[in-house]
DNA sequence: CTGAAAGCGCTTACAG
DNA sequence: CTGAAAGCGCTTACAG
């Protein structure tokens, strides 16, 4: 292994000035900065980043914590957030929890905390806000990403937090089947963790008018096509069956277009579906799915960058404040006007 | 921080002692051992783990590269590996290249190079062959995991690898089928990757005395619904419509199933289904998808045993053994007899 | 602009 | 069984 000794003998110089040449730092003459590099070159001559990492205090390399890969929603944002990190000379460390649960929690925690990583992007369904408050006072920086709606206000301002303003996605699903002329909306939706998608769904129902009975409101344990696919099932058995269907996650709408169509219902001439979340299936499956897009990318890029600004104590402690992504609409071929005989 | 040093300190030893009791080697006396831990538990003591790698020369560090985290596949698998890592007291680095094209190739060979990561699991798709070898010869233990068919067989002597059998996948989709009574038969599939699977059909039918006419293989570039969709559609088109397909991919059979539909037929009864690789949507869907399952958690685990083998020199240079783990068939509800007017 | 030296927090032979 | 010491490969004030 060739060593940062090895280059400064090869330059006649001391292994300061090499480090003062690959970093960029402290004034070097040209002569021997080029003769410094002329070394690295022939030796080809890498860092060895533990050492740097242990010298400097800081490694470079973050871990992202979710509750598992098996849903496209994070498998698909773990990509990203890769991708953004590596740009920015960060490696991820992937953390999945969910098979994990039987091993003594916090075990993870520890050693996550054990120096190797500088900071830790944490979705909801993972650790408690206890556990990351304790990471935070082990010196690791500590992002909330996703979800955390639940717990509680006063705890949650102790973190840096970005999330999708999800009461907002909605309001655009809602908006969009009032425009089509929907008055006889449903709803399938993952409780309790998509209570801000159903208020902002019911909110936007009200301001035209449109109120929610209770029964056609089904709840699913899990986002999956299998759970939509019940819930539907539920929803097309009512006395009044809804002209328009709002799944509070794309896994969900795609069970719900599945069981629609096994009953020998068509989208969207009888019924109408919104998902949320525009993964990479919605706009596979047949007829496309019409959903609120929650945009991953952004979210990934500012959970970064205020990952990066507490790793570097930029920000002032205690004052954390929380950023909320807007949704859009994507409107593809599974929704329409509702049909004229209803 | 508290270190080694305060340990020591307080448990009245050097630190030699305390990093023993920590390591469980070299012989401590119960007494001073007790003490140790006793100071540990009191200072809250948590081993540096960039420091430890330093020392060590290992860092506990795997690097898991995939082409992409976009496909169920990959992402189940990633998941399984890190949890099997995990078991091990490894973590794992997340290295997707997929949307890394564009920068400079081997950019992120030469970061992962520098002694951070201990080993590298290497998915095809991803880097060369010839940049897997640069990186041994830097140091870095590497195992093949999946796919590499297409490369040189004498290249890919130089490392450790493990795959599923996807001949005998191939075979055992035949063989299904043929049991089930059908002689036309049709396949959808990603080419150039999957031409094993193709193979193996092939061979399965030919057992049975059944050809495989050139005009009922579809080829598709990439593993997604919408093009299994597509090639099913030219399939239906057919003078001779095939009454059974196999998909080379779930995600290529859960198109064929959306189409079937599509065109007013059913499955099993107009047309039988069998997928290949059994990913969480195969059993979702309806009718939940019969498949051929690639038990993943086998190869995660194989392939993290043979990198550790690697890791610790215990594999003999140049005599890499390659493993195949074998695929079996999970029967659901998308094939059956074909129907008896054809 | 360059060098000599201490330090980051561990582990590992080697004495005793 | 325990201690004294060197070493892992960098970075970072601090002199000069």
């Amino acid at each position: 292994m060739v060593t940062l000794v090895d280059v400064a003998r090869l330059a006649m110089v001391t292994t300061a000035t090499v480090s003062n040449v690959i970093n960029g730092k402290g004034a070097v003459s040209e002569k021997t900065r080029k003769r410094v590099e002329a070394a690295i070159q022939e030796l080809g001559y890498r860092p060895n980043l533990v050492a740097r990492g242990l010298a400097r205090g800081r490694t470079n390399m973050l871990a992202l914590v979710l509750h598992t890969l098996s849903n496209p929603f994070y498998s698909e944002f773990a990509e990203e957030v890769e991708l953004i990190a590596w740009k920015r000379g960060y490696h991820v460390l992937l953390c999945t929890t969910l098979q994990k649960e039987l091993t003594i929690p916090g075990h993870m925690l520890e050693r996550l905390s054990s120096r190797l990583i500088d900071g830790l992007l944490l979705t909801s369904g993972t650790f408690s806000l206890k556990e990351a408050q304790q990471a935070m006072e082990r010196g690791l920086a500590v992002v909330l990403y996703m979800d955390w709606e639940g717990a509680d206000p006063e705890q949650i301002k102790q973190f840096p937090a970005v999330d999708f303003d999800l009461f907002s996605a909605g309001e655009l699903a809602a908006a969009h089947l009032v425009e089509l002329g929907h008055r006889r909306c449903a709803v399938i939706l993952e409780m309790p963790n998509h209570l801000r998608r159903l208020n902002g769904f019911r909110a936007g129902l009200a301001s035209a008018g449109i109120e929610l009975d209770a029964d056609s409101i089904q709840h699913c344990s899990k986002d999956t096509i299998q759970q939509g696919y019940q819930a539907t099932t539920a929803l097309l058995a009512l006395p009044r069956r809804p002209t328009a269907i709002f799944a509070s996650n794309d896994m969900l709408a795609i069970g719900a277009l599945h069981a629609i169509t096994d009953h020998e219902l068509r989208v969207p001439d009888d019924i109408s579906i919104v998902g949320l979340d525009d993964n990479l299936m919605a706009s596979q499956v047949s007829p496309a799915l019409t959903t609120i897009a929650l945009p991953k990318h952004e979210l990934a890029h500012i959970g970064i960058e205020m990952l990066q600004q507490a790793i570097e104590g930029e920000e002032p402690v205690g004052v954390h404040h929380h950023r909320l992504v807007q949704p859009h609409l994507v409107v593809r071929r599974s929704t329409a006007p509702p049909p004229p005989d209803v």
